[in-house]
DNA sequence: CTATCTGCAAACCGTTTGCAGCGTT
DNA sequence: AACGCTGCAAACGGTTTGCAGATAG
């Protein structure tokens, strides 16, 4: 299974980082790729306790401190605030995300390069990062009917 | 003076919009027209009780919300959190945001419509909505010096 | 065996709310 | 004169820290 090896992967790069792999992280990491949206960490808590009831919100924190400081994680910035995480893009992948049931789509915007010079010859401005989120419906949502409230 | 017209922009629609127009918002718009870089509240607040020392934080936040309600100010999300302010971008605007000295330089990026077209068709995702911030050097950092902490 | 990780409680920080009085309109 | 706005104090929700005990390596 996908989340599986996802899970998998992020277990190796924790260690590799000198972390030690205990079983409420274990817990996380699974519930983390289980997910086809960003969760919040009372969210990621209240699912872990389901399969682990001694979970401690504390841990959750600390545990998606550590996968974001080594860029397992990353924070996603919505209307709503900035409490979700998700899986971090790779490469020159940016993020889609549904407005109607929070699903993310990662794609790769290859092309950006050309309005990153364009803007940059225009204003002086050296880029350096870029920033790139999409909202719509998902494939899904799209067949599935009207567009209602995010999650 | 552009500021003070900025300032007196906010100050009309504001009006037409129904709110009343007292001496704590005229310093809080003041302080944000000034500012060439984003605001957190407790930054207008400190900047304003310099203004006017028996400004309260509670009414930058009530400003703040109004503001933002209207749509003259737009919430600014950086990697160090989503708590500062800024004017809110028009039309196909986008913001960049200067890596050392915070500086929010606005540009126009009209032609992002293909690359979403291309994810659409791809993905099957329907983009509704964008959000796009690139980070950088404005051009007075690129010119003075090295990359520093932001701020 | 030791350093790291854990959970609890309490601190912390940014933001919001209840309220009585003030000031715009 | 009426209603919105103000500032204070206190509540609030999300996140962080101090600590003593548990546990991975």
């Amino acid at each position: 299974m996908n989340s599986d090896h996802r899970a998998g992967q992020w277990e190796k790069t924790l260690k590799s980082s000198g972390f030690r792999i205990t079983e409420p992280i274990r817990v996380i990491l699974r519930v983390l790729a289980e997910s086809p949206r960003a969760l919040g960490a009372l969210e990621i808590y209240d699912a872990g306790r389901q399969q682990l009831p001694r979970l401690g919100l504390v841990t959750v924190y600390r545990t998606l401190a550590k996968m974001e400081e080594i860029g397992l994680l990353q924070h996603i910035h919505q209307a709503d605030g900035c409490h979700r995480m998700a899986p971090a893009c790779e490469g020159h992948q940016h993020l889609m995300i549904c407005n109607r049931c929070g699903r993310l789509v990662f794609f790769t915007g290859d092309n950006m390069d050309s309005l990153f010079q364009r803007v940059a010859d225009s204003t002086g401005f050296r880029v350096e990062d870029h920033w790139l989120q999409l909202f719509g419906l998902c494939p899904e949502c799209v067949t599935s009917g009207a567009v209602m409230e995010p999650f």
